[in-house]
DNA sequence: GGTAGACCTGGACGC
DNA sequence: GCGTCCAGGTCTACC
């Protein structure tokens, strides 16, 4: 079955999968010839579904690889709309970018959403495995995550959704230690999924609360596992620009953007980007940086 | 509030 | 094949 969903335009789906690194990791799959990706979905009743997502007129289709009850259809509308950001708008962005040539691409190729996760769940404990690691090992260990405790699609037991809160909080420490080789993450992981199953977390409800940023970054740097950075991230996940999510990476491309290659820290890349206010993380997102090495 | 050291993995490198 | 070093953010203890 089909699902059609509109956006808010302009919208070009690529531009939301090439948006950052999330598409490389299960159980999302891009799809090169259509510029779209397959996702495997596990409703609230438990069921998986396949849903892959191509580029449609105003927005985007969704085929789903069986067919659903009413409920389970707006429940992958809505999710659907919530990992493309379909009703999010940028025009004041693009209005205060329209003069900087480093941002003159935007408009153009519609930039500005970034790819989510089904849940902030997954993004929360995704964001947390691309700490104080190779990407490499981000996508091993997600890879493992998946394999390990996700749900499989009952049409091919081969592809499988991303572990439940529930699931994740059955195991034990070790096994996330030495068999999913979390390493030392594995406690940050364990204890969000407990909270999260036992309802202690409510971390979906961020998804629409009406929470200012300070106090949104200050629940999210509550989780064991997540600092300034991941807290940065999420909340640019979360439709906040406010904070820049300042790794290795960004330091090395403010070093040669306007230091000349010499050491720069945490303040330097906040005083390079400080002019965008509200919209700076999405202003350094986007940057066309002049490093190519 | 700021800082040093520990945490853990896997890849690169030297032998 | 083995040992050592290094990169990558966050946590905890301490000042």
């Amino acid at each position: 079955m089909k699902i059609a969903l509109s956006a808010q335009p302009p919208f070009y789906l690529p531009s939301v999968v090439r948006s950052h690194g999330w598409i490389q990791l299960s159980p999302f799959l891009a799809d090169d010839h259509t510029g779209g990706f397959t996702y495997l979905i596990q409703l609230d009743t438990g069921r998986v579904a396949e849903i892959r997502i191509q580029e449609a007129q105003g927005g985007v289709s969704v085929a789903v690889d069986s067919p659903l009850t009413p409920k389970e259809q707006s429940e992958v509308s809505s999710k659907v709309a919530w990992m493309l950001g379909l009703d999010q708008e940028f025009g004041t962005f693009y209005a205060l970018a329209h003069d900087e040539p480093k941002l003159a691409h935007i408009v153009s190729e519609a930039r500005g959403r970034i790819l989510r996760s089904a849940t902030l769940f997954e993004d929360v404990i995704k964001t947390i495995l691309t700490t104080n690691t190779l990407w490499s090992a981000t996508i091993r260990m997600n890879r493992n995550l998946v394999e390990q405790f996700g749900a499989s699609l009952p049409a091919d037991p081969a592809r499988i959704a991303f572990p439940s809160p529930e699931r994740l909080a059955a195991t034990d420490e070790e096994t996330l230690r030495s068999s999913t080789r979390l390493g030392y993450r594995a406690p940050y992981i364990l204890e969000l999924a407990h909270r999260v199953a036992s309802s202690d977390l409510d971390l979906e409800g961020y998804k629409t609360a009406d929470i200012p940023t300070l106090e949104l970054r200050k629940h999210l740097m509550a989780i064991k596992g997540v600092g300034p950075y991941a807290a940065a991230n999420l909340l640019m996940l979360l439709g906040h620009y406010d904070f820049i999510p300042v790794d290795s990476w960004a330091l090395k491309m403010v070093s040669h953007e306007w230091y000349n290659d010499e050491p720069v820290g945490k303040a330097q890349v906040e005083a390079a980007f400080e002019r965008w206010g509200q919209w700076k993380g999405l202003a350094y997102w986007l940057w066309s940086w002049s490093y190519n090495g």
